[in-house]
DNA sequence: CGAAGGCTTGATCTCGGTCAAGGCAGGTGG
DNA sequence: CCACCTGCCTTGACCGAGATCAAGCCTTCG
């Protein structure tokens, strides 16, 4: 039940959110990026949020012992950037080609919002929003097998994903991104989706693309 | 590094935040509880701010299989209960006798942030420090061992509890709950705080109460 | 005193991490 | 056009951290 909750806040947000279409063209500033562009690194100094347009992006940590911890993938309507401490504690590094995030000063946002209470509010339940989800987060990471979480995984790219012809859902991050996400190794999230092809839950369309062959399957696997 | 966002940020909120201190009489109405009571379940409606006054609770979510994990221990000062959606993401039990909590109307809130930007800019705030948090504790629950994760409980609480008498520090809540907490089983942490209570980083006075012996060898042991 | 719940310890098993290798596709240079 | 390289993905074999099962201990409470 808690999967759900990560696609229904996220569903709710995207593509772009609340009074911030208006917002794009008087305050923020534009920004397109390649694969493997870094928008920011950890421990700059964190005074612009941001919007992510189009593309996709991913926002991870470095752990002391050289592995990183994707926090989230980065798709059109999110929202970023908002850290309450001066410095940033992840990077976030683009992963698909032509990547368009707007930057807002945070300054400037701060007091537009002791102006506009709308803004203000919107901004309060993006925030409670992102909590919601970090939770739902944090049940996945703490209690389920892997393959649960490739399942999970799967579903919640399904929904957020805009939907292509006949139900192709891109992933536009590589193996190595989803494994960093999940925290399991490369080895297991292959294993996992040859284990659920095999079984026809799903059917790729080259490694980036799939489809959801039987949905009642893969909902069964997710949420133990 | 991230650990000690965690405590940094947990500092810089305790005892009681901002302004509410003078909030508490005028529109927040306090409750008392006794262990294992319950503050709101699961799923009922989420109409009400609460600031825990004393004791300690958990916040938990139920899973399907019928474990459980703990989102987080409220401590004295802590904010809770913003949910987003108009239903409880998790419930909150109590875990110490006489908890004392304070409870606000989400609508008077509102308004009341409304006509007071200190107290939306603080609001946001501990909305922002929140994500901090749980993002530190994804790392946590993603990226580290069984024993990193009970160092990394014990530190955090060393740092949140109110120091009694000669550096001891409490353990309100059972093994159970440190167990549902980390996502670990509870064997597991009792080895680990076996382990270190034999390498004498740590001592007990009895099961609920511990100092720390050695802090540089906890600290190495959380990190990775 | 006995019962119950929390805590600890031991034995066993299993999921998934790690190591190793091979397949496949796209890009580059001869 | 083919050979080669490189990066990404997949598959197999092995092993270990930690879950699970089982049992005993200690404290508290009726």
């Amino acid at each position: 039940m808690h999967l759900a909750t990560i696609d229904e806040s996220r569903r709710a947000r995207a593509p772009i959110p609340f009074g911030l279409t208006g917002l794009i063209e008087s305050i923020g500033t534009p920004y397109n990026y390649g694969t493997e562009d870094t928008v920011y690194r950890q421990c700059e100094s964190a005074d612009h949020w941001y919007l992510l347009v189009s593309g996709a992006a991913r926002q991870c940590a470095q752990i002391s012992d050289g592995r990183r911890q994707i926090m989230d993938f980065l798709l059109p309507g999110d929202l970023f950037g908002f850290e309450i401490a001066a410095r940033r504690e992840c990077s976030v590094e683009c992963v698909a080609e032509n990547t368009t995030v707007v930057r807002y000063e945070r300054q400037r946002m701060e007091s537009l919002m002791e102006a506009d209470q709308n803004l203000a509010r919107s901004v309060r339940e993006i925030a409670f929003g992102s909590i919601d989800r970090l939770q739902s987060r944090m049940i996945l990471l703490g209690r389920s097998r892997a393959s649960e979480r490739v399942c999970g995984f799967l579903l919640e790219m399904a929904h957020r994903a805009q939907k292509t012809i006949e139900g192709i859902v891109a992933l536009p991050m590589s193996r190595y991104d989803i494994a960093d996400y999940l925290a399991i190794a490369v080895e297991t999230v292959s294993r996992s989706l040859t284990a659920l092809r095999s079984e026809h839950v799903i059917t790729f369309v080259g490694a980036r693309n799939f489809r959801i062959v039987n949905r009642e399957a893969l909902e069964a696997r997710c949420c133990r």
